[in-house]
DNA sequence: GAAAGTCACGAAAACGTTTGCGTGTTAAAA
DNA sequence: TTTTAACACGCAAACGTTTTCGTGACTTTC
């Protein structure tokens, strides 16, 4: 087991400085050729690769970008993560993630621990926690030490900084439509409490689509799910909810649903009271999910282009990574990824 | 914007040396009370934390994991990346990613790139080309180097390091098992070219069950399907595949199929057939998937435990890594995660 | 033959830490 | 009063690089 070779063995074993040695490697005109070649070999030989940690730790810069997500065993955000790391290798950077698992305090802890010099600027979605509290510090914190950060899909406008966010409003606004074009007229919303802020933003969109088309929105027919809970865990209640609302109101003819599960279980509700999808009942679901290919009926979605939203994000990070001059006022800038109606089986 | 601050920096504002500063901050009784008051008030004050970097490079330690998959958006690799960063952060490290997308060339490269110093150990699992090719020179020198390798779930024994391992064998073998107990007597393959280690024993575990109930084989139900194309894209071609064996063979009353997709899309083959699933057929597939829980019917699957190998697998390299002193003769330990069958609808 | 220029290389600082050791000051022991 | 010990701190090396600035040995120029 040999250790890695580094520029100071190299220099004792051909007996020349280690100034020398690092400038051969790089073709520096102070070098004579005999000894470039010399050392080229030498180190060609014994496979030397300069150490990335002195490195970073000279130029101050690291090469590397940390992401911070909720959950990484999900197909949202698993792509997101795809598409990160395609750019970030392509530009030369490595990618190092840590979990939130949706809790605030976690999220503080992994910043803190990657932001003592592990890497030159974040990507991150925030943890429900924290977009219920509110405490955003540990963000302005970082980016007050001058590491940039750049938020996706879940964002608060409160923070200054790049932002990478799906078009949630008229992706909506467009699922809904795509329903009433098809004549439904009683269509079911099933939605998530208002801070999470892109369920508050389809909300809009799909309230916005039936004003447009001049129908009255009914409170009842809107259900707004606690995602405290997980409901991964706990289908059976959130099964109940909807069995409950499709129950009370028989004129249901179209659900827009905020998520895959949400969807999904829509769909089982349904077949278990009898109801044929699409016929008696059109769903659309908003979600990048495998679940929705392969269901039966398989379900037309509004798919978000997760990874091209990874690239995206990546992209703005190393921009700004690399324009480092701190020029005059910040400028920050806001991505927005248009969404994809899918049709599938799920509607007419 | 303030950079994070210094030693130095915390050294030149108090009027005393570096080293006492540093002292200072770790209680060190060689420093007075007085002094250590002063300087860990003015550190709390200004938020010092020691940069990772400088440690990193002082003490040859990283603290940081390399994970190596070739695959990200996948249930199993991302539930073992969950596990991974579970005990890695529990055990203070960090978890980089890099995606050899399965291939062989990019392997090498994310591994090189890591292993310049960024990384204190690998857990990685073989790209398909990597198994294809053979070519195992960057794992052994890698190693040599004296850096640990904890491989996952598709392994060769060629190669000599810890590894993490799905019972295949026998999570095949039991589950054939239970189709015969349920009074399947024909009994289909579905699985991969033998070139991947773990559709290569699945497949034995497949046969070893034919033959302890006196069931002979016959290689027309072995379906070796050519995995290099990638099936998500080309699922007619799969489900066309299928759909010869079930018309060649209608006596055809199990199914095994080597993952998710393959059995999924056996049963929609089934129905397609006007098959009765689990009536006509039954089917169980190995995977530790979303999809089998969410479709209909529901799929029985054989469970891998994925988070758990990660979590195995990280304590196997960090133990490794922690007890360096390159003592006598390396011993290296093969763990193997028992599997467990999940009856849902697709058998009776 | 002296001044100027070129060539090929080395010394040293810097990035931010930690730590063994040396040292000046003061207090206790002889 | 002298010797010794304790105390409180600073120096410097080390981790592995890169890069600026010298500098000695030649070579060229007048």
């Amino acid at each position: 087991m040999k250790r890695k070779i580094t520029l100071k063995q190299i220099a004792r074993e051909l007996d020349v400085s280690i100034s020398t040695v690092s400038k051969a490697l790089k073709n520096s005109k102070e070098i004579s050729a005999d000894t470039i070649q010399k050392v080229q070999a030498f180190a060609k030989l014994y496979n030397y690769r300069p150490n990335n940690i002195a490195l970073s730790l000279k130029n101050r810069k690291t090469n590397t970008i940390g992401i911070i997500i909720p959950e990484i065993v999900h197909h949202f955000f698993s792509k997101v993560i795809r598409g990160v790391e395609l750019v970030a290798n392509k530009r030369g950077y490595n990618v190092i993630i840590g979990l939130s698992n949706e809790s605030f305090s976690k999220e503080v802890i992994n910043m803190e621990m990657l932001a003592n010099g592990s890497i030159d600027g974040f990507i991150l979605s925030m943890s429900k926690e924290t977009l219920l509290q509110q405490d955003y510090h540990h963000y302005n914190e970082t980016m007050n030490q001058g590491m940039p950060i750049v938020m996706f899909d879940r964002v608060v406008s409160d923070i200054k900084c790049d932002k990478v966010i799906v078009d949630d409003f008229n992706g909506a606004k467009n699922a809904v439509q795509k329903l009433i074009s098809n004549q439904c007229n009683h269509i079911a919303l099933i939605t998530t409490k208002d801070y999470v802020s892109v369920g508050r933003l389809r909300t809009q969109g799909y309230l916005e689509a039936l004003e447009e088309n001049k129908i009255t929105p009914q409170a009842e027919l809107i259900l707004k799910m606690d995602d405290t809970l997980d409901y991964e865990v706990h289908l059976e209640a959130l099964e109940a909810e909807i069995e409950q609302l499709f129950k009370a109101h028989k004129n249901i003819d179209g659900v827009f649903a905020v998520n895959e599960l949400y969807a999904l279980s829509a769909m089982k509700v349904a077949r278990r009271l009898g109801l044929n999808v699409p016929d008696d009942i059109q769903v659309i679901g908003f979600t990048d999910g495998v679940l929705s290919k392969h269901s039966t009926p398989s379900l037309t979605t509004v798919s978000q282009h997760a990874q091209l939203m990874g690239e995206r994000a990546a992209d703005l990070l190393i921009d700004k990574i690399e324009t480092d001059f701190d020029t005059e006022e910040e400028q920050f800038q806001t991505v927005v990824i248009n969404t994809e109606l899918v049709e599938r089986e799920s509607t007419k």
